[in-house]
DNA sequence: TGTTGCAATGCAATTTGTTGCATAGTAAGA
DNA sequence: TCTTACTATGCAACAAATTGCATTGCAACA
């Protein structure tokens, strides 16, 4: 399973609660995995229990306890070997893409909703990869560590993705209003 | 679930046997999903049950024989109500990509096979894309259908995304050679 | 004639992932 | 004070997906 070398990395990245993960993986930020906290906290029982990694309580006084876990050697050479392992491609799975196949035998306008908001999370997305970029990898006076490098490189994967969809998301409005014309569309034109 | 629909539109544009749609599936040539026979078969039973395809028995003389499914009209208005729902944004999953975060913290280097690997998959599966291109879409003297346009579109980010694939998978190539050489690479240098 | 391989369909067991719910404390605001 | 919202953890039930196996028939090849 790759959720579990998923959580192992972030978890090497930044020792974290299982809270912090969720919310990591929610938002999915240069993460390209993603969970729900329900499985995260089965996987990191699972992986304590394996002895992939530990966890030391954290009282807070005001807030609520977390149990931090952290990677063990154990968990760190399970990582090691898993590299090495031949990963299969990974296929893109999109819903949209699917209703637009089906769009095509019935009415694309009725899609027109569904493209602006892809388009508006997409931006989103983007925005907030470049906020990380510009925090993260660029600005500083040292050119960046090959590890830094390397983090920067599955990010630019991330950013490349979100910005091939943004053109697509343009181009396909575009598409969609040329074959398709909705009346106020056509209306604008007329009286323009 | 999405399967379902994206198997109805799939028998849309064409009825099919389960094995048919379990190979192209599994292709997943401009389909954006993906699913075993298995899955698909049981699939099948359950849309078949619920009304949404009706399936034909074609004795081969000499082929096994063939169920071959198409979608009713009940099967067409589940599908048409399906793409007025709202759908959740598609995350990237990349197993390649959890592994480079992990081999940040290891050596890069063990991910060249792997890279090189998924940099001919999708070598491949654009080849098949743009071959597909060609024959469905280009050089014809009518222009393209509204429908035909659609499925150019969907087509279109299929394209979009193999070829950032195989960029990111060259540039992080050479990324990799730049930060941790190999001593062979070194060795070449040198000697050159 | 046996073996390998492919087309075609499917069952069963297991693992993954989702949905719905539960709990418990803090903090802020009506 | 009551409600709402957020942090934090988790269980249970269910749905989806994967893995492993099984069967039948044909064709090609040694």
């Amino acid at each position: 399973m790759s959720l579990d070398h998923a959580l192992l990395v972030s978890l090497l990245e930044k020792p974290s609660s299982g809270y912090e993960l969720a919310r990591r993986f929610d938002k999915s930020i240069g993460h390209f995995w993603h969970a729900t906290h329900q499985q995260i906290y089965k996987v990191l029982a699972r992986m304590e229990e394996a002895g992939w990694i530990e966890s030391e309580v954290h009282r807070g006084e005001t807030a609520p306890d977390r149990k931090v876990f952290a990677v063990t050697p154990a968990g760190r050479s399970a990582l090691a070997e898993w590299i090495t392992e031949p990963s299969p491609i990974d296929r893109a799975r999109s819903e949209l893409m699917i209703k637009f196949r089906a769009a095509a035998f019935d009415d694309p306008r009725k899609l027109l909703p569904a493209l602006a908001e892809h388009r508006a999370e997409h931006g989103t997305l983007l925005a907030a990869y470049r906020a990380n970029e510009a925090k993260e990898f660029s600005g500083h006076d040292r050119p960046l560590s090959p590890q830094q490098e390397l983090q920067y490189q599955v990010m630019k994967l991330g950013i490349a993705f979100e910005e091939t969809w943004i053109a697509w998301c343009d181009e396909t409005q575009a598409l969609i209003h040329r074959i398709a014309p909705t009346p106020s569309a056509t209306a604008t034109k007329e009286t323009s």
